[in-house]
RNA sequence: GCUCCGAUGGUGUAGCACGGCCAAGCAUACCGGCCUUUCAAGCCGGCGACUCGGGUCCAAAUCCCGGUCGGAGCACCA
């Protein structure tokens, strides 16, 4: 089995999705698992990306037996194109690119598709010595000119690139394209089933003629459906766009959803696989359900995030009549193992609570500070009502922060920021937290912020 | 336009290769109740689907044909 992404920038969602597939297959019923890097494009490599996509499988807990970078292995693409065209299998094509195109349109042979075998390994050497200029030449496979499928006809196998490889420098003129580079990678490696998204469909069908012209077996090809990914931008390249113009902050801006950002807003590598596993390797296209997605997530974070409460768009209010306050809870409800927080207050003491709560609280309506008292609004201001615990469930129910609360903010994926306070002892808190009546928050505590993650 | 693929509730899926055990299972969301000093978690209950039309058959979500809808690819990207 292999994962075969192109080096231009860090993994996704969607990238987790053929990693896992690929890995689990692989977990389950034995093998061997290949990251091959595809840099045969030149025009489009990130170089931070070769050791960014181990990285992320590695987060992911995708087990790589070994990676192969296909620009160290140029010679062996250019030894089986010789191979090809002694068979005749394979020419070099002189042609404008728009009279390639419309030869092929028109299922007519270009002027040098019938060649001999040795012109066209003269031209061959020329082209990967750098004797041609970028678009004068290609190097391409016969297959069927009557296909059904024109993209399918005689299809272009290596071209020319004049751009500096960053790993590879200047030493290679002509790169393949990804169907034949491919198709022979699959061979060397010996791969027995392949796993790729349905787009690849067509791919697979090129790639058959290299293998029929070959002898080679064939690998098991299976194709999964898309899946649309509300709300994602996964375009590598607008992404990289954006961070040069300053849009992101980064790959790991929590507005993207690369695993990196996705990481950093407390993401489980445990809620990717169990998600992919479930929604299987069917070929229908499908819609991905962040609402599903962030409740297995839930499942894996909920169980150690401890509990805080976090006041945004705080407002200061003193609790007038109210004596000896203190107040006591666990930090986790569910789990007393995760210890509880003690606030001793004093006399009237000053709190803070939600601003948004505030201004629908109307005058005389008696609600509670959780773990604290009941109190009732009086014009602009609290007074003590009691402790009694009788009417919990006809009133309701804030959290609140004591006074020497500290300034935090939370960045939420859209991209806004609320402000608020934070209880003092946020501090002895690390990780994904549950800030009661707001959501589960990955905390940064050296930058007094968090990550919103999710409800 | 051409080629290929697909169609189960709001969403994600199981079942379809070998028709009957499917008056369609699970998850999530939503609604109601219990519990609870969070609008979290947990427990109980509820809601809700086989794209349409034909055909084969004792019997079709499952097989065949057609329509409709959706998706992907279509040349020097991977």
């Amino acid at each position: 089995m292999r994962l075969a992404p192109s080096p231009s920038g860090p993994l996704h969602v969607g990238h987790s999705r053929m990693a896992i597939l690929n890995d689990e297959y692989v977990k389950r019923y034995g093998g061997k698992l290949f990251l091959r890097i595809e840099d045969t494009n030149p025009s489009n490599i990130d170089l931070d990306s070769y050791h960014l996509i181990p990285e992320d499988l590695e987060w992911l807990d995708v087990k790589v037996h070994e990676i192969v970078i296909q620009s160290k292995r140029m010679d062996l693409y250019y030894k089986e194109a010789r191979r090809l065209i002694e068979m005749g299998k394979m020419y070099i094509c002189e042609c404008s690119q728009a009279d390639f195109k419309n030869y092929k349109l028109n299922s007519m042979a270009c002027p040098h598709r019938e060649r001999a075998p040795e012109t066209n390994m003269e031209a061959f050497e020329k082209m990967i010595s750098g004797a041609f200029r970028k678009g004068d030449v290609s190097a391409v496979v016969k297959t069927d000119l009557n296909h059904p499928n024109p993209s399918i006809r005689d299809w272009i196998a290596f071209r020319v690139k004049e751009e500096t490889h960053p790993l590879t420098g200047r030493t290679y003129f002509a790169y393949p394209m990804m169907n034949f580079s491919v198709a022979v990678d699959d061979h060397y490696l010996e791969l027995t089933h392949v796993i790729r998204g349905k787009d690849h469909l067509n791919n697979t069908e090129k790639q058959s003629y290299i293998f029929t012209y070959m002898k080679w077996i064939k690998p098991h090809y299976y194709h999964y459906g898309l899946v649309h990914i509300p709300g994602a931008l996964l375009k590598t390249s607008l992404i990289k766009k954006g961070i040069r113009d300053g849009t992101y902050s980064g790959w790991s801006d929590i507005r993207l959803q690369t695993l990196l950002a996705m990481k950093k807003r407390g993401y489980r590598p445990d809620t990717f696989r169990k998600y992919w596993v479930n929604s299987g390797m069917r070929e229908i296209d499908s819609e991905f359900s962040w609402e599903i997605f962030n409740s297995i997530n839930k499942e894996f974070v909920d169980q150690h995030a401890k509990r805080l409460w976090f006041v945004p768009d705080p407002v200061r209010l003193r609790i007038v009549g109210g004596w000896d306050m203190n107040s006591k809870a666990p930090f986790h409800p569910g789990n007393p193992d995760e210890g509880e927080r003690v606030y001793h207050l004093g006399a009237e003491p000053e709190i803070y609570i939600p601003g948004k709560d505030w201004l629908t609280i109307a005058d005389k309506e008696k609600f509670r500070l959780k773990d604290l008292c009941n109190v009732i609004r009086k014009d602009n201001g609290i007074i003590y009502a009691d402790n009694s615990h009788e009417d919990l469930k006809k009133i309701r129910i804030l959290q609140w922060s004591p006074a020497d609360s500290q300034d935090f903010s939370v960045e939420r994926p859209d991209g806004t920021v609320d402000n608020g306070k934070i209880e003092p002892l946020f501090s002895k808190v690390k990780g994904v937290s549950q800030f009661e009546r707001y959501g589960y928050v990955n905390l940064d505590l050296e930058r007094k912020k968090g990550y919103f993650l999710h409800k």
